[in-house]
DNA sequence: CGCGGGTTTGATGATGCTCAAGCCCGGTGG
DNA sequence: CCACCGGGCTTGAGCATCATCAAACCCGCG
C-alpha cells in the first residue's frame, strides 16, 4: 500500500528504512469507488492526496456551470486542491475519481508533523512543488499557443499514463477545449498516419 | 538595497537580526539598465533573481518565432527560470528588465549552503514555491475560460503594479493574445463606464 | 431489444488572429 | 522652433479556428 509512496520519496531524498516505516503513520489509506468523489469545491481541502492506484481528476466549475480541468493523477502522482489545504479557505476544485483508486491521505497538522520529525522531508516536499511549478509553466505555455491539435499532442506525450484511460470528455476539459473538437482532432491525427 | 528580500523573508519565517544579517552573504547584487537581458533562452540559468527595484520580464519564443509572456516581476517578486536554474539544461525563457533595476541575484550553490546554513529556508523556499504553483494554476484556469476579455480583467485585479508599467505589448503577450486585441478589449472596457 | 452515456458528425456563428494602414506622441536634428 | 521620424498603439477588413447546438451513431448493459 505505500510502496508507490516510497518511491517516490526515495527518488528526491534519502531516508533511512527506519524513517520509511515512519513516514506510513502520517497517512490515512483510502479506497474509493470509481465516480466517488473526493473532494467538493467548497469544502475546506484538509487532505492532500498521494495515488498509490487509480485515476483521478481535479476541475473547477466557474459561475457559468462549465467545468474547467486541473490535473490529472496517476500512481505516483499527488492531488489536491494546495491552495485550500494550505490557507484553510474553501476548495476551488473538485476531485473525482475516474477509477477505484487505493489513495494516503495527509492532513495539514501531519504535514507538519512530519516536517518536524523528519526535517529532510521539508526537501522532498519543496522539490514536488518546484516539479509541479515547472510542469505548470511548461502547460500554460503550450496552452498559450492556442492549437488545439498542438495541446492535444502535447498531451498524448506528456500523459501516456491517462490518454487511453480517461474519458474522451474530461481529457478536453483538461485541455480547455471542447469535446467535440477533441473528437475532430484525434481524426484529423488518425487520418494523417 | 536588502529591504524588500528581508521583507518577503520575513512574511514567511520568522528569523534573527543576526540571521537576516547572514543572509546577504548569499546573494549578488547587480544593477540592470533598461532593456538590458538577465537571461538569455539556450543559456544556463545560473541564478534565481529577486527584485529590489524595477520592472522585469520573462518570455519564451516559440518555433516560429512568437513570444510567449510567462512573468512579470516587480518589488518583492522573484523571478527566473527555475526548471533551468535547478536541473542545469538550458533555458527556454529570456528575462529582460523593462525598467532600470536593482536586483539580487543567488546561486544554485548559495542556495543550498543558505539552506544548510539556515534550515528554515528550506521552508521559506516551499512556501515560496506553494504560492507560485497556486498562481499558476489560477492563471491556466482563467487562460482556459477563453475570452480575452476576462483575462485582462483578471489581469488589472491581480497585478494592479504591472497594468500601468508595462507596455501593452507584452501585458498582450503575458496573456496570451495579441496586442491588437488587447488593444480592443481596453476600448470596450473603457466605453462600458 | 431498447435504453443511455459517450462519442462523432454536421451546420452555423462568434471570437480573436492576420495583415495592412493610419494615428499619436516623444525624441532628434536641421 | 519646427519638421520629420519611428515605435507603439489603434482601427479596419477578411479569414481561420473553435464553440455551440443539434442530430446521428455506437456499444455495453439491463
Amino acid at each position: 500500500m505505500f510502496e508507490e509512496l516510497i518511491k517516490s520519496i526515495q527518488q528526491k531524498v534519502t531516508l533511512s528504512q527506519d524513517e520509511l516505516e515512519t513516514i506510513r503513520h502520517f497517512f490515512i489509506p483510502k479506497k474509493v469507488r470509481k465516480r466517488q468523489y473526493v473532494l467538493n469545491a467548497g469544502d475546506i481541502a484538509r487532505h492532500l492526496i498521494f495515488v498509490e492506484k487509480g485515476l483521478l481528476r481535479s476541475f473547477s466549475v466557474d459561475e457559468s456551470g462549465q467545468e474547467h480541468g486541473m490535473q490529472f493523477a496517476t500512481e505516483g502522482w499527488w492531488i489536491g486542491d494546495v491552495g485550500s489545504f494550505l490557507s484553510g479557505e474553501e476548495a476551488l476544485y473538485n476531485i473525482e475519481a475516474l477509477e477505484e483508486a487505493e489513495l494516503l491521505l495527509m492532513t495539514k497538522s501531519s504535514m507538519d508533523e512530519l516536517i518536524n520529525e523528519l526535517p529532510r522531508m521539508e526537501r522532498y516536499f519543496r522539490l514536488l512543488m518546484q516539479e509541479t511549478m515547472i510542469a505548470l509553466q511548461r502547460r500554460l505555455r503550450i496552452v498559450q499557443t492556442r492549437s488545439a491539435e498542438q495541446c492535444y499532442l502535447q498531451f498524448m506525450d506528456a500523459r501516456p499514463d491517462v490518454v487511453n484511460r480517461a474519458p474522451q470528455q474530461y481529457i478536453a476539459l483538461y485541455l480547455g477545449i471542447t469535446p467535440e473538437t477533441l473528437s475532430r482532432v484525434r481524426k484529423q491525427i488518425a487520418e494523417r498516419r
